[in-house]
DNA sequence: CGGTTACCCTGGATGC
DNA sequence: TGCATCCAGGGTAACC
């Protein structure tokens, strides 16, 4: 589930729980999650450790502790969140951070257990981790660079947006968000692109990304929610996500969904009028008896 | 290389 | 009400 947008918002919710605080240490409640570290040693390196930093990169929470105790990523993939000491413990807990002293707890829960928890020894290993598998974070990355990127695949410009090897923490939902904002159709090649089309693309992620991250992230069904239970706002301020047959907030024109080449089952969301396969035409409006 | 399928899991919504 | 089916924001491996 969570994107960029969604994790950068956990982070903000737990940062200022956990930053500079001892841990009394962590529990591993379902050790399913683990990836490459057994429930016993990261709990061991956990016991006592105090919290150095709580970051966010891509779409991964990245919590380092002190004194060379290393960092523990936790990856939410599509249902995992975290909470901060709910007045009632909150189903599918599978990792608790546990304070000293007050006895609060954060918890990371995941009712798909579709997320993964790795700990690696210090940053530089964390690091080369991330880079196998993740070009620069969305927030960051240059013209030039996104560029660059998109010149070296001919898929959809969808697919290419939301493979973390281009470019690190967008997903669906944002995906289709930034493409409207950038009139750009989900299939057009990546490659194909012209220079001011990456260039409005390179505008509309930050935009578009930061607009979320105010709003605390999207919610929908039972899925996300902040660290204090509550729903992100950005689903009713969005343009075309989960808005099949409503109307396009520029044009009018009633939003389509589909499924398109290169990404798998995911639905895709675009107003066929405002993203065009050819040249779009910005700011062109459609309403009856004018133009 | 691009694209598809299968798979990792659970639970809510929908349809009969 | 009960049961089957589909769907979901993520990501990886295997295969064509």
């Amino acid at each position: 589930m969570p994107e960029l947008p969604e994790v950068e918002t956990m982070v903000r919710g737990v940062r200022p729980v956990l930053a500079g605080r001892t841990l009394r240490g962590v529990r591993v409640q379902d050790p399913f999650l683990l990836d490459g570290v057994s429930a016993e040693e990261l709990e061991d390196r956990a016991r006592g450790a105090k919290v150095e930093a709580v970051e966010r990169r891509g779409k991964w929470v990245v919590v380092t502790l002190a004194g060379q105790r290393g960092i523990i990523v936790i990856q939410p993939r599509m249902t995992g969140g975290f909470w901060l000491v709910p007045p009632a413990r909150p189903d599918h807990v599978r990792m608790t951070f546990e304070l000293g002293g007050s006895g609060e707890s954060v918890w990371f829960c995941d009712n798909r257990r579709l997320g993964k928890i790795a700990w690696y020894a210090d940053r530089e290993a964390a690091e080369r981790a991330f880079s196998r598998s993740h070009g620069p974070d969305a927030l960051q990355i240059g013209r030039d660079d996104l560029a660059a990127r998109l010149k070296r695949t001919q898929r959809g410009i969808k697919p290419a947006l939301m493979d973390q090897k281009v470019l690190a923490g967008i997903g669906n939902i944002y995906a289709d968000e930034i493409l409207f904002r950038a009139r750009l159709h989900p299939e057009r090649r990546a490659d194909r692109l012209t220079a001011d089309e990456v260039g409005r693309l390179h505008e509309a992620i930050p935009i578009v990304l930061n607009e979320a991250i105010a709003a605390e992230g999207s919610s929908f069904d039972r899925n996300y929610r902040t660290v204090l239970g509550e729903e992100g706002g950005f689903l009713g301020q969005n343009a075309v996500h989960r808005r099949k047959g409503l109307p396009c907030p520029a044009c009018g024109t009633p939003i389509v969904k589909t499924r398109i080449a290169g990404l798998v089952g995911r639905p895709t969301y675009y107003c066929p009028h405002c993203q065009r396969k050819g040249p779009a035409r910005i700011g062109e409006r459609r309403r009856k008896g004018s133009k």
